[in-house]
DNA sequence: CGACATCCATGCCGCCAGGTTATAGGCGCA
DNA sequence: TGCGCCTATAACCTGGCGGCATGGATGTCG
C-alpha cells in the first residue's frame, strides 16, 4: 500500500491541531480539502482514525499509534532527502557553505578563492539562512559547513574553530536620545525596549540581547524579528533597538536608523563549524583551513 | 517536500533491476508511464539519479546514496502500517489469526468459541495465507496469531506450541501403479518425482518433501507449486506426487487423485504460535490456553 | 551499409485526484 | 430560537498519472 508523505504531513498537523479547522490554517490548505484527505487516509488504512464532533477531532486508538510513529518516519524521510543532496553536492564537486547575514565576513571572498584554487574542479555554494536557524543548516546535514556567529544552539554537537572578533554596536533610531553619542555605555540600554529573536533560539537570542551582561537585570522585550528587514524596520519605527555586530552598519544601512559604538559588552565572534562526522573529509578540512589562513 | 512511497518503489524497481523496460514489466505498468516517474523523483530531488543509455540505467552517485536508504524507509513504512493496523484491531476487539490451508485442523471452531465465550465482546479474524508465508502473518506483524505446520521458517524467533499431530499420507493420481495399495511404503516413494514449495521456503519445503528420511538420496523434484490449486492439479496431471497431512483428503478432494497412509515418515505437527513480545499480552494468552484446552 | 532490435523519451488523450468556493448539517450556548 | 463554530458535501477547475502511439539513439548482424 503506498501513501504521500503530504497526506502523513496533513494527518500529523490534524492529529496536533485536533482541530480541521485549525490544521488546514497552518497547512494553507482549506477546511474542505483536508477533510477529504483525512478521510481518505482513513480509507487506505481501513480504520478510523479520529472521531468527529463539535469540539473537534479526538484521536482514536489507531490513530494514537498512527500519531506516534509518523514523525520519526517524516523525519527519517527528512533525513533520506538531505543525505541524498548531499550526495549530490559531492558528486557535482559542489561544497555547501551556510551562512547568516553578515557573519560571512568581507574576506569570504578570498576564502572562496583559495578554496578553490586548493581543489581545482571543486565550487563553493553560499547559502544564506534565517536567523531562526542558527546553525545555517549545519546541524540538519542541508550543508558541509557554515561561517556562524557564535555561540548558537546546538554548538556542542559541531565543531568550531573562531575565525574572528567583532566589537558589537546597538542599532537605534536616528531619534534616538543616544543617537548622537560617539560611544554608548551599554548599562544606560539596559532599560531600552529591545528587539529580539524569537524566543526558541535560546542562547542565542540571549546573547545578541547580551542577557548576562546586565547586572542580573532583565530583558525588556520590545517586538521579535525574525529576518533583517523585520529587524531593521522595527528599530526605524521605534519599537526597540538592538545589538549587532560593527560591520552591520555597512550591510544594513537604511534611513532612519542609526549604528553606535557601545563599550561593556563583549565582542561578538565569528566562527567556522563543521558536523563531527567530516573530520577526515579533505574536502571540509580544506575549507576550515582556508579559513584558518584567511585569519592570519 | 513531500514524495509518494510509489515513487520510491517505483526508484528501487529501477535501481534494482537497471532497467525502465524490466522495472516496469516487474511494477505491471507501462515503460513510458515509469520512465516519466523516475524523471519526476529526479525533478523532485534536484538531481539526476540515473544515467541513461541503450544498456539501461546506471544509478548516479546520488542515486546510490537514495537506493541504499530507499528500502528501509519503505520497510519503515510497512511496518508502521501494520502496527497501526494492529492497534486498530484490538481497538475492536478482534483477535487476528493466521493459518495456512488446512493446518487449522477441525477443532478450531470449538477453539473460538471457546475464546469468544472467555473474552466476551471479542471475536476471532480467521486470515488464510498463502504456502510461501509459512507464519501466515505472524513474522510479518500482521496477525496476532497462528495456527501453523511446523517446522516453518522463522519459527525459532516465535513462540511455538504443539497442539496436535497427524499421520503424512501421500497424493498421487488415481492411475498410478501404487494408487490402490492400502499403506505405501515411503521407501518406495523415494524415486517419485515430488511436487515442492518454493526454493526459498527453505526447512519448511525439506519437510514435506521428508528430505531428512530418504536414507541420504536425494529428492526428485517434478515442479514447484505455491497454492493449493497448483498443487493439486500438477499431481492430477502426473508431474509428481506429494506428501500431506492426512485430513487434507477431506479438505482437497478432486477427481483424479487418491489420498494413501504412508508409513517410515514422521507424522505432521500443527502448533499455535505467536511473537515473544505478546508473551504478556493476556488477549493472546487466553487463545493460547483455549487451543491447549482444546488439545485435551 | 542498411535493416532490425532494443532501450529510453515525447506527445496526446482520458480519467481521476487535489484543491477551491459555496453551502449544508449538526450541535452547543446564550 | 438564533447564532456561532465545527466538519461534510457538491460542483467546478486544474494538474497528475497512466495508457497508447510513436520517435530518437544506438548497437548488432548479415
Amino acid at each position: 500500500m503506498d501513501v504521500d508523505t503530504r497526506l502523513l504531513r496533513y494527518f500529523a498537523a490534524v492529529a496536533q491541531e485536533g482541530s480541521l479547522t485549525r490544521a488546514a490554517e497552518r497547512l494553507f490548505v482549506s477546511q474542505p480539502a483536508l477533510t477529504k484527505q483525512v478521510r481518505q487516509l482513513e480509507a487506505l488504512l481501513g480504520t478510523p482514525l479520529f472521531t468527529r464532533s463539535r469540539a473537534g477531532m479526538a484521536l482514536t486508538e489507531p490513530g494514537r499509534a498512527l500519531a506516534e510513529r509518523v514523525p520519526g518516519l517524516l523525519a527519517d524521510w527528512d533525513r533520506v532527502l538531505r543525505e541524498t543532496r548531499g550526495a549530490a553536492a559531492r558528486a557535482a564537486r559542489v561544497l555547501r557553505v551556510g551562512f547568516l547575514a553578515n557573519a560571512a565576513g568581507e574576506s569570504t571572498p578570498r576564502v572562496v578563492a583559495a578554496f578553490t584554487r586548493r581543489r581545482p574542479g571543486w565550487r563553493v555554494d553560499m547559502r544564506q539562512a534565517a536567523w531562526s536557524n542558527p546553525s545555517a543548516g549545519l546541524a540538519g546535514g542541508e550543508v558541509d559547513a557554515a561561517l556562524l556567529r557564535l555561540p548558537f544552539p546546538g554548538q556542542d554537537a559541531l565543531r568550531v574553530e573562531v575565525l574572528f572578533t567583532e566589537p558589537r554596536w546597538v542599532v537605534l533610531p536616528s531619534t534616538h536620545r543616544l543617537a548622537a553619542r560617539e560611544v554608548i555605555a551599554f548599562s544606560e540600554l539596559w532599560d531600552e525596549p529591545f528587539v529580539a529573536a524569537e524566543a526558541g533560539t535560546g542562547a542565542w537570542r540571549d546573547y545578541w540581547l547580551a542577557a548576562d551582561e546586565r547586572g542580573g537585570r532583565p530583558v525588556r522585550i520590545g517586538t521579535v524579528a525574525d529576518h533583517p528587514d523585520d529587524w531593521l524596520s522595527a528599530v526605524a519605527n521605534g519599537y526597540g533597538v538592538a545589538l549587532a555586530p560593527a560591520s552591520a552598519g555597512r550591510f544594513y544601512a537604511r534611513p532612519g536608523i542609526t549604528y553606535r559604538p557601545v563599550s561593556g559588552v563583549s565582542p561578538s565572534r565569528v566562527g567556522v563549524a563543521w558536523a563531527p562526522d567530516d573530520d577526515a573529509d579533505p574536502v571540509v578540512r580544506d575549507f576550515v583551513a582556508c579559513c584558518l589562513d584567511e585569519r592570519r
